[in-house]
DNA sequence: CTGTTAGCGCCTTCAT
DNA sequence: ATGAAGGCGCTAACAG
């Protein structure tokens, strides 16, 4: 037989051979120790050392079929919702030996569809993804090459994967249930399009929490602006300000200091005579001038939750049952509506 | 010979079959289509089409010695100036065709190396990294399996690899030249810690803007504060308000947001008694209640730069020179210090 | 322009 | 507990 010559040199089979062994007891020193004397383990660990030996998953991921990488498709990552996500993931997937790819879609369906083929060709083990059009079928590519993809902020229309989301309704529940405990008065709601479904979500939370609390629904004045920015909360406030309210809750953070701000420019204090709640718990919140009370998403829980559910289910052998978990948001006390 | 049995069903030799040709041409219709008659082309894929053919990187990259992978390390990423970093090295990266792992040191060297460690396995074509410590050497694990590291925001120690940076003297004279020419009295500058490269770079500028208009230096009052916080900015001002200034450079945004909240508590006007520019054109800046005349960095310029000479290097037979590049900071211009 | 063939580095059954 | 050997899917020589 023909020698082979860079074999011997690099890579398995040199630790092999300088400590000794033959490949397969360097390959379970390495992923199944408890099969290895401890003092074959110790030559091996030196003869790794001795010749810098750095595992080629390539070969790995070749040999097994999938790899150690996942994939974490987001809308945007200039966002600090997505980019706490990303963190904690990235986090979680380190932790377990995986590396995260980080893929922007930029809130474009081709892009987001030309990330999913990338990591089909990979053949990631896994993705995570925060979709961006209702059609989530494009996912079964990933299927198709045996990587498990795992929804964030929707649930799959049939039960066909695992999910994790943030309770939206439970959120907009809690801010209203805030200011109507601390106010007697009208309250406003100003709201973002009804097309985005966290939107609505939020809205019915609060609705809800009015029903609970046995409170009239004309309490509540829905405003709806066509863009959640500052700039639209200020104007919101401002158009709001004539209409004797006595709380506001805005339903993203950037309206809550928008109106924040309406309201001064019309003579009206925060808390003093308007009581303010936002959603999100941005860092713009805490370091509004006026600091905001808001909902706080448990963005760090979500991001390891989505690894979590991932990593179950490539790790399941074949009983596995998906799960679509859902997080709880909380009420955070700040200035703006003590 | 003893059939395959799997590689006739799914892989490139399937779609080889299915079209008439051989295994090879396949292969060369996807990298190499120069070398294929537009017939063959078709009928491959058309093959690849029915097949639902999808390439496995894995075995391309295990043949070729490295695949389609490159990892950005990064300090932070719930951080808009390097989640821009990273958005715009992603876009980069994905329109060439390569995935781009993101890999989060959170400020703690040894999670660092275990990135490196962990893109060294994955023999990854390259990496971004924006690194901690002064010590680069670590990076080398990386040259030792071929992968190419550039570094972001420092340059090497020795000539050893391609850098981006943005020129920070030149930003910090961009922001001084600006508040000498409209103002005429004291101005201070609220800096970070000295022991941070930028800062030290910032004021560097600032005061060789100074020289370069033949005004004293006397007129340019450093005021260093521990951390770099909206807090710290406000504490700073109010300290500096009782000194008669009329113009203050923040070296980064949130001190000048600080400090015109500092200087407002003070009973002092922005920019009708002083005139406040800050640095780094986060959205912060943009969206303060007095909007803020602040340095602008090419974030994404940078991040693009970075993988554009990443993968010159990569693609680079033998004949390479590395590359350090300075990008150009901007003065933008808001109310703040009109 | 296209076909044949020999591995890339690793893992895993099968034997010992 | 350890050794031997085949092949994962693809590409780059070389032949034709």
């Amino acid at each position: 037989m023909v020698a082979k010559p860079r074999a011997d040199e690099l890579g398995l089979a040199a630790v092999a051979k300088l400590a000794g062994v033959s490949t397969a007891t360097v390959s379970n020193t390495l992923n199944r120790p408890q099969m290895v004397t401890p003092t074959t383990q110790a030559r091996v660990h030196a003869a790794i050392e001795e010749l810098q030996f750095v595992p080629n998953r390539s070969a790995s991921a070749l040999r097994n079929g999938t790899g150690h990488l996942i994939g974490l498709i987001v809308p945007e990552i200039v966002n600090p919702f997505y980019s706490a996500i990303a963190k904690a993931a990235g986090d979680a997937a380190r932790e377990s030996g995986y590396v995260m790819a980080l893929c922007v879609s930029d809130d474009d369906p081709d892009v987001e569809l030309e990330h999913i083929k990338m990591l089909a060709e990979q053949r990631a083990a896994g993705a995570i993804v925060v979709p961006l059009a209702a059609d989530v079928s494009r996912l079964a590519r990933l299927r198709l090459v045996g990587a498990h993809p795992v929804l964030v902020d929707r649930e799959w229309p049939v039960d066909d994967g695992c999910s994790v989301a943030i309770d939206d309704e439970r959120g907009g529940y809690l801010a209203l249930e805030h200011l109507v405990r601390t106010t007697e008065g009208l309250i406003a709601i100003i709201n973002g399009p009804t097309d985005i479904p966290q939107c609505v979500e939020r809205e019915k939370g609060a609705r809800a929490a009015l029903d609970a609390l046995d409170i009239p629904q004309s309490r509540l004045l829905s405003f709806e602006v066509p863009e959640m920015t500052i700039e639209q909360g200020t104007a919101a406030a401002e158009a709001l300000a004539s209409r004797g309210i006595v709380g506001v809750f805005g339903t993203n953070d950037q309206l809550a200091v928008g109106a924040i701000r309406g309201l001064g420019q019309a003579g009206l204090s925060v808390p003093g005579d308007v009581a303010v709640v936002g959603y999100g718990d941005l860092a713009l919140a805490a370091e509004s001038l006026t600091p905001l009370t808001t909902i706080r998403q448990p963005k760090d829980v979500l991001g390891r939750a989505a690894v979590e559910l991932l990593l179950n289910e490539i790790e399941a052998a074949g009983d596995h049952r998906h799960e679509a978990r859902l997080l709880e948001p909380s009420l955070v006390l700040r200035s703006s509506a003590p």
